[in-house]
DNA sequence: ACCCAGGCGACGA
DNA sequence: TCGTCGCATGGG
């Protein structure tokens, strides 16, 4: 008999931080409701998450029953199988690897569908987190299914491989647009194929992926990281590139070796919060300036 | 108003 | 195989 009063999923949280975790920049799925409550979408399951301290818990939006195999489903996404605080005390046996997982140690490196990772991580090249979100929400809007208020599944590949680039201009992608429709188009035709991909070795995977238009190295990675479970591939954007000069110019630490790609999330978060700071410091400064010079005149 | 963003493709040396 | 440039767009 199927379950109508749809009880909540409960999962462990086993050190996870929500927040962080949704909102560093590998999902753009989601969106922060109250304190304890995010709305967000993966594959076909819109969901409210409450935290609720050493849980969390997961109740969909829509009026379906539950599927009884969405818990196996979240507990993959959220990688609740890795151990992550031995993981993290590992870390920290790096001063300065230390020091950036210390700043948010509940982050978790998620384990997103392929086709939205893949698009979402296309739209992201030379581009700002907040309009990724938005060309991503857009997309979902005009092509998803509704499947509660406001919230749509990502469009399947074949929804999309039939579309122009001037098709895709209400969603203000630029020169994105074109990338999205031949990854559209390849994942439909089997030139890129999931299945195959997660079959092979990183290597060759990445090789693959770049077959896209679009698709180079730094996006390819992003998918076999965020998407396909790769932990030792670490996505060299223009933040973790810094990161590598400035703090850790012998590479990658040795205490990370096979999850060189978990570090790197930790790592990211760090520099991009690091900016945020002095940021602020440099607008505090200059408007102590601008305070000097008017109380002067 | 301006800088630049979780890069990539095209092109020339 | 390198370095360089243009790219569409808009958030901060």
């Amino acid at each position: 008999m199927a379950d109508f009063t749809n009880t909540p999923i409960i999962l462990q949280k086993q050190g996870m931080d929500l927040q962080t975790t949704l909102f560093c920049g590998q999902s753009f799925s989601w969106r922060q409701e109250t304190a304890t409550n995010y709305i967000g979408i993966a594959g076909p399951y819109g969901v409210r998450l409450v935290d609720q301290g050493l849980q969390f818990s997961i109740s969909n939006l829509s009026e379906e029953p539950v599927d009884p195999e969405e818990k196996a489903f979240w507990t993959h996404y959220f990688a609740l199988d890795i151990d992550y605080p031995a993981l993290v005390e590992k870390f920290c046996q790096h001063k300065i690897l230390g020091r950036c997982v210390e700043k948010a140690p509940g982050i978790r490196v998620l384990r997103q569908t392929f086709f939205e990772t893949l698009i979402g991580f296309i739209i992201s090249q030379n581009n700002h987190i907040p309009r990724i979100t938005g060309i991503v929400n857009r997309l979902r809007e005009e092509y998803g299914t509704l499947v509660a208020q406001g919230i749509y599944t990502f469009p399947r590949a074949d929804q999309l491989a039939c579309l122009t680039p001037e098709d895709l201009a209400p969603l203000r992608a630029g020169f994105r647009a074109r990338y999205i429709i031949d990854a559209a188009q390849k994942v439909t035709d089997g030139t890129v194929d999931e299945a195959r991909l997660r079959g092979l070795p990183v290597e060759e995977a990445r090789k693959e992926l770049c077959r896209i238009t679009g698709v180079g190295t730094k996006v390819a990675d992003c998918v076999l990281l965020y998407s396909l479970g790769h932990n030792t591939v670490v996505p060299m954007d223009v933040w973790m590139k810094r990161a590598m000069t400035q703090h850790f110019p012998k590479g990658m630490p040795r205490v990370a070796k096979g999850n060189e790609g978990i570090a790197q999330q930790f790592i990211f978060h760090w520099m991009r919060q690091q900016n945020d700071i002095s940021v602020k410091d440099k607008k505090t400064a200059s408007s102590a300036t601008k305070g000097k010079k008017n109380s002067k005149t």
